[in-house]
DNA sequence: GATGAATGAGTTTTCATTCAT
DNA sequence: CATGAATGAAAACTCATTCAT
């Protein structure tokens, strides 16, 4: 079934090629029109490869993700300690580089369609989402405790670092001047003294 | 000389007649027609009294906000410990009472407002709000650690608190099946076993 | 029928006070609302003087009008010669004082009116203008004769002057850097170059 | 692939199927419904051409104006003498022929917009034309006086003729029973006694 | 398969006029 | 008489979707 491949690649071509729109005019602003042309293709053929622009944008939004999801994978190998690596969970509201903020802001339109419209399959891939990062987090634990560096009990913490990120990430995209950084730092700190199995101090 | 109208007053009865609207239909598919006919008014009376449809939308939500934030006012009053006036701050992510519903899902509404348009009127009362309520549990928390139940340095958990309910309300608002009410008796009975000054345990 | 009387001054009274909204908002833009307010009375009341929004528009005309012609007639009667009272018909469409503006301008919003619109009453006063000019300029002219100033055979060049001058105000009203005055001068010097009696040159 | 459409003939397609409803409503009465059902197509289609409806208007002036340019360029060439020529220029004031009374009526109701609107582009239009006639009649004096048939100073007199008959205009435009064929005539005769070079005397 | 022309329902907003008080 | 609250028709413009070529 090579068409099917084919479709399907296309789909992720229009997407990408498009995946600028979502921050430079705002998920409401995007038009089916405005997509064709971005893509450089005719209006009618977008209908060829989505069932209409909720799925467009869907798309867009799942080339924004994996495209975050790929590079948190690959950036978190590097990271030696789990007090950094869980550091990196925050890295996506603390971040301010010209390509973290794309996805951040992506991921704010985003979160504006999953609160108002209640379109089900944007709610299941927000799941989705919630269960890869929920998924990459207990296993950082995990491997924390298994090698000694963490508490066992640490691994009920999981619930409570992710609350917690999903909290900053929602006041920085409501609230002017509001700095994460600072807040976030003293939050794991003051959490790692709990949990951390002591050897000698070290922050991040 | 025609019946002299408390514009203030009519402002107020419009959007309170329209306050259900913003969550049986949502707050993008609000219509100016819809508004009028749910207040039993023209349409163009309904511009005399607001100034075009985002004012109108405003002040349902304000209505929605006003009542919540008396509620929460005279309700906080009957509350002994701190540690149940704290508790009480996350009644909003917990009490699935159908009234607070109505206001949990309108604020839902009113957040996806917030983050796709660039509103500067929404923003501002949205930092209004979230001061509000910062201010409060400063207070208590204060009132707490003047009473000798918390210890001072409590007054630095005020904004993790703050941010850690962002964080329920966020993942209540668009993930099924969340239930924030066991987690977030988990966190604050763990952290208040580190802020509390012992004279007996007492959970919430 | 002292009523009668009053009743028309009150007309007169809120076309005067609203005489400058036709300059400074143009005729279309003029509400209602706007005429009521700034006359100081409440819009049903407008009503008890005016038929309708015509109504009002073409007093607040007529206002204008009056006083122009006014104006007209009180410095006319200063000028000597007939070459100046000829010149001073084109006044209108010459002088770019601020007070003689306003009627120009306010006659643009007016002539507008008359062209698109096909309302009787419009056409008709405009008519009566006309023949109020016509009859002045003919009687300055008669004068002229009668004074032995022109030859008798100038009367026939009444209508082609007020065609020149309506001319001109045409051009000053469509064209951006008209410039009047200059034209006017030539042909007026040249007419009476032609139809004066001779006893020594004088131009304007 | 779908028919490929001129764009800018479909565009004057449509302002030609239109062109009725400028004298028939008037120009202010004119909406995009009712552009859209005269030429039988949907609204949206008529913002496929339109920028918007100030645009739609223009374009059907631009037909009338055009097609008269054309008539004028054409009948112009038939005519030998210089009298005559001139004589055509008031042609468009004194010809009550249906046709050419559509052509004048389109005007008035273009003047009516010039005059009431601040349109830039209008204006600007408006200069063109004038430009176009004011060059036409400079062409045929100049002639007349290669061919020995005027006086050199003759060309002087182009501006004052243009404003005659935009008097004219202006005047059949605003009057009821203004009968401009009259005055024309004593007009241009009058002017041609004094710049004609006589050879033998021929009115028009 | 690709295209883009055509569509019209749907939305906001304005404002002359009426009429109950 | 005066008032201004109430009205709703009317108008411009947008855009997702369809479908003939």
């Amino acid at each position: 079934m090579p068409k099917i491949v084919d479709k399907e690649q296309k789909r992720k071509d229009i997407a990408l090629a498009c995946s600028d729109l979502i921050h430079d005019l705002g998920i409401k602003k995007i038009t089916v029109a405005q997509v064709a042309k971005t893509a450089g293709i005719g209006k009618g053929t977008v209908y060829g490869y989505f069932e209409n622009k909720e799925d467009i944008i869907f798309e867009i939004i799942n080339i924004h993700i994996e495209k975050y999801h790929n590079n948190f994978l690959k950036s978190i190998k590097d990271l030696k300690s789990t007090r950094e690596k869980v550091f990196h969970f925050f890295n996506f509201v603390i971040d301010n580089s010209e390509e973290n903020l794309k996805h951040f802001n992506g991921y704010k339109e985003y979160l504006s369609i999953v609160l108002s419209d209640n379109d089900e399959k944007m709610i299941d891939f927000n799941d989705t989402c919630n269960v890869f990062f929920h998924n990459q987090l207990k296993k950082v634990i995990q491997e924390g405790i298994d090698e000694g560096d963490l508490m066992p009990k640490s691994i009920d913490f999981c619930e409570s670092l992710i609350v917690f990120e999903k909290g900053l990430v929602l006041k920085k995209m409501t609230e002017v001047d509001f700095n994460p950084e600072e807040i976030c730092l003293n939050f794991i700190n003051n959490l790692f003294d709990l949990i951390e199995i002591k050897k000698g101090k070290k922050n991040v």
